[in-house]
DNA sequence: CAGGTCATGTAAAGCGTTACATGATTTT
DNA sequence: AAAATCATGTAACGCTTTACATGACCTG
């Protein structure tokens, strides 16, 4: 007879569980350096701020999926973590999970856009220009960054960061023009 | 002498409270209408839900910025809200103002991608096509909505959301043939 | 008359940022 | 000696979703 399977229990990981494991696997080890290295790198698709992070590692080392250990610099303290094999597994458990990935975008130049009907033709042109430097600098922010050449995760995402925010940038400046060429036709 | 001049009391507007006061403008009067208009149109870059949407219409009253008043159909309630001259003035501040529009994007399919390096090549590139065929139901369903000839307000953003998703979707398609092809070079 | 849509709302929980507090070390 | 950086953490607050609860009206 058929033994009820045991639930792999699959300790669900919270938003910014996800990103702290992933960068515990790439060796990034104090929550100082998972917020620098978030901020230089994926930061343009998913944030992470100290207010979520230090929790999250102990909560993280409490479910078992993380260790700590101190380490600290002179005098001054320092908690580096690293992945147990729980923790690995529940990072590629959610790499491989086939779930209906979260998407979620809140971009308020464009809810302007939307409302603009309200607003004079004049503004809805500077609106669409200041969504224009807006995507130019951070297109530039973008090719700043390291990991051109890079072949990996890392580079695949800041690739495609780069496409999508050019076409933004390009779509922006084109309307811009044919808004101001065809004023009031 | 100068007297100290009144400050315009701009009052600030909650992220929900400003898509509401941009529907009540249209003249989309109930919390269920704006629901349904919102997950018919802005919804792919500005969401809202039925938990935030009643209590900052209340809240929007008491602030004086939009009035109500019962409309029942037959023997079921309904509200249906209006501007007031301040909320009109509200609307057009925020619509006015060169202040950093917030932009926030949380996509958990590039997160995967940022992390792949941790798995096969083979989930890289299942990763890449799950990213490329939700693009595409993204893109179909955007398609689908009406506005394709609005030059106003709601067909910019249409177009401009056509035009990133398309974008996103090509990058996808390609970079997924790339790793495809040179599988392990 | 069942199922869908119209219509309003609340409570709980989760997620997240901001601002603050603390103190050591390193650089200028 | 000041300023920047390294390093950790908490408390308060704000925003949002989810799930639930309620009930009337309309369509097949």
């Amino acid at each position: 007879m058929s033994v009820p399977r045991a639930e792999p229990e699959r300790p669900d990981l919270t938003p910014t569980g996800r990103v702290i494991l992933g960068m515990l696997a790439a060796g990034i080890g104090t929550g100082y350096d998972i917020k620098q290295i978030v901020d230089r790198s994926t930061r343009h698709f998913w944030a992470a701020s100290y207010g979520q992070i230090y929790p999250e590692l102990k909560r993280l080392e409490s479910a078992g999926l993380v260790v700590s250990r101190s380490e600290p610099t002179g005098g001054r303290a320092r908690q580096v973590y690293g992945l147990t094999p729980a923790g690995r597994d529940a990072l590629e458990d959610w790499l491989e999970t086939g779930d209906e990935p979260l998407y979620e975008l809140r971009d308020e130049g464009m809810l302007k856009l939307f409302f603009s009907d309200f607003t004079s033709p004049e503004q809805r042109i500077a609106n669409l220009r200041a969504m224009h430097e807006r995507a130019q600098r951070k297109l530039a922010a973008l090719r700043e960054l390291d990991g051109k050449g890079d072949s990996g995760g890392p580079g695949l995402t800041l690739q495609l960061g780069i496409a999508i925010t050019r076409c933004y940038a390009e779509w922006c400046a084109e309307a811009e023009r044919r808004l101001t060429d065809g004023e009031d036709e």
